[in-house]
DNA sequence: AGACTAATTTTAAGTCGCAAACTAAGGTCC
DNA sequence: GGACCTTAGTTTGCGACTTAAAATTAGTCT
């Protein structure tokens, strides 16, 4: 409630956090090198590695000649320290994953899985969290916590509620419900998923290095996870980012949030598909949309409907990413999602001219726009990340044996911001 | 570069900032109630407080009855420890405001101006702050530093380079040009007049208290401060929220910013007038933009096209603002700028359902929409906060001798303030 | 083997915030 | 008016922390 920050217990934590998320991200450094890239003396450095290899969480990893002096020995998180699962629910089906510290996946299990009611996701979560645990064959007692990410936002509180019209949730408190399908007390956190493929593409894609970035995520819907000095911004109340649902053609489209002229309208996989249907007049053949759109693609060299259909999707989506840019003035921007992979592969020259056609000249100048480098995994990817940041935050404080207050403060990395 | 995040000295610094910073937002405060505001023991609380009034910040400010007790001696902010100036550099002439440390005024001055040359108008506002100073009769030396707020983008970095198309320049050092041309070495702070408003409103203003805010300004042009876990956002290269050039009609009107559809294109005052002009079919009578846009508002009651022209103007405000709800997810919208407040007063209820029509149920249900509450200082006040927010920052580190490298490392100050 | 170099660890300060004990300042009750 | 509360603020003693400097370790080079 308070600015709270106090104590010199607090520094020692704060130093034992940057340490090993520095581990985390750097790979594996020396403690010398360690000393350098943290500002911390080498006393200090010392005193602290010394702390996280006694706990488990850090181990040595070989060592490096340094011309003429002491080898450099080299350290490195551990990545059997614990284990961390996975979770994408996804509007036709759900994945589970396992994954060792490092995020290396070790075990996964894909459930098809048509809308169903919250209880039923939620124990089927449960029993497969189980399963996946079981088959990698890890002590259950390693698992550091469970994130999942769902399609929909999430509202962060106490409990997280979820609301994902798509799939007919309205206020499902999924946290509570798969805690209570579930045996185990593993901390729970959810997250809406095109934040937790933000993340996975911030750690390990295309948003490595970068602390201003927009990793839009186009489907059959869209949205976007939009990552400020370094953590996805999440709003009074975690609804941010609902960039598909920001008005690009006032009175526009009709958009399924109810709405007109939605950026989702027009870019959305449906509602590319739909105004090639309108274009051509008539129905098109068969087919699940992501094999549709590709045709689409496909055809745009031989068929004028096609081509123009795609051109226009890349002026919509020029003009959503301008708006990005104009506000938000980040360094880059990722385009992700089969759908955004897909235009982009096809049409990213027409979508780089449509942006700087509307942003203004120099935030523009600041960005590149690249596609996401990881797979269909990234949802999962990016839920499992959720505890593995709770343990690099919290630094595994050992006095805080682990699962704690439940997610609670998972929110916000609570690096502290500033005013001015 | 790095991480960085250390020694036992930070600690003090930072709790010095706090408590600072606690006594400045929060009035004048018992070292009680300090104590428990902060989360410090009232042992540390003591021992800070003494420091900062030894240093003089901080004063003492008669006592209060704590029903059988010994009463609480009240501590405050010291207004007269330092003073600071606020110059509003605007499209037709400039403002510069003597303020002291409380932001209380001492001392205005005001000059008409024709876009000028940078080097003009730089040396204006040396003189003028000179004159400002003089006539406040302040020494010279308890004057902390000099805000600047521009109609223009402002890259932060070692210094401050302004792009400001409607004034004419392009790439301007002013800090630079300013220091050059003055005798003292206060040192500079340049920001962008949009976000010196918004900072103004949040710390004085419609957003105090408040976390995530947008703050718009809407005059002859659009813009907007967005106010993110409350420190004004920048972005990479601190040209964030260029609210006024997000395409809000794809294809729609021509913006002077060359692009088309640019929802400063239709809720802009120089949008509206236009637009009300092409709806008459002649002519408007001569007059200011300020006036003649009054005149309109005058004219609803009587004229279906005046009226029909702001019906319209609220609907496009309103989607504009719904697409500030969906991507930032405030708590709360203040409404700026002669422009905004005019429509504002008038049209509120339109916005707000053209707000509510466009956004999605989730954030729309957490937003209230406000009018600012300052009047037309608020940009110089806006922009004298920043050396103010300088000193609470660094907690006025007697070590850091106050006027320490120029303004450089204000760009992306490196630390937490407060929660506001 | 001896000299040298560079990475770590140990040692000796010096800082800091906190809990507990203590002092200050006023009120209540008889 | 004096014994006794109550609340605010200060002092003291301590444990925790980081650091600079000195010492140690582990190789390379001759």
């Amino acid at each position: 409630m308070a600015p709270k920050r106090t104590t010199v217990r607090d520094l020692r934590r704060q130093n034992r956090s940057t340490l090993l998320s520095t581990l985390f991200f750097d790979g594996p450094l020396s403690r010398y090198e360690l000393s350098r890239l943290s500002g911390l003396s080498a006393a200090t450095v010392s005193n602290v590695t010394g702390e996280l290899v006694d706990d488990g969480l850090v181990v040595e990893a070989g060592s490096v000649d340094s011309d003429g002096g002491r080898p450099r020995v080299l350290l490195r998180v551990n990545p059997a320290f614990a284990h961390v699962v996975g979770v994408d629910v996804g509007e036709t089906g759900i994945k589970v994953e396992l994954f060792d510290l490092a995020l290396t996946q070790l075990a996964a299990l894909d459930h098809a899985l048509s809308p169903s009611s919250p209880a039923a996701v939620a124990s089927l979560i449960a029993s497969s969290v189980r399963d996946v645990v079981a088959a990698a064959g890890v002590p259950a007692s390693t698992v550091l916590g469970v994130g999942i990410g769902v399609p929909g936002t999430v509202e962060q509180g106490a409990t997280a509620v979820v609301h994902a019209p798509t799939i007919g949730w309205d206020g499902v408190r999924l946290e509570e419900l798969v805690a209570s399908a579930s045996s185990s007390a593993w901390p729970l956190y959810v997250e809406n998923g095109a934040k937790t493929q933000g993340q996975a593409e911030m750690w390990f894609g295309a948003g490595r290095g970068a602390k201003h970035v927009v990793i839009a995520l186009i489907g059959s819907g869209v949205g976007a996870a939009v990552v400020t000095d370094g953590g996805v911004y999440r709003g009074a109340t975690s609804s941010a980012g609902e960039w598909g649902h920001t008005t690009i053609v006032y009175g526009g489209r009709p958009c399924r949030c109810g709405a007109l002229g939605c950026l989702e309208a027009y870019v959305g996989a449906e509602g590319i598909l739909d105004r090639y249907r309108k274009a051509r007049g008539r129905e098109l053949p068969a087919g699940d949309e992501q094999s549709t759109v590709a045709a689409l693609i496909d055809a745009a060299p031989r068929s004028k409907t096609a081509a123009r259909v795609l051109e226009e999707t890349a002026g919509y989506l020029g003009a959503g990413i301008a708006n990005l840019v104009n506000l938000f003035n980040p360094e880059r921007i990722v385009l992700g999602g089969w759908a955004g992979l897909a235009l982009g592969a096809h049409q990213l020259d027409r979508i780089v001219a449509a942006t700087r056609a509307h942003a203004l000249r120099h935030p523009y100048e600041q960005i590149s726009i690249e596609l996401g480098r990881l797979g269909p995994d990234a949802v999962a990817v990016g839920a499992a990340t959720l505890p593995v940041a709770a343990l690099l935050d919290r630094a595994a404080d050992p006095r805080k044996p682990s699962a704690p207050e439940l997610s609670v403060e998972l929110g916000v990395p609570d690096r502290r911001t500033r005013a001015f």
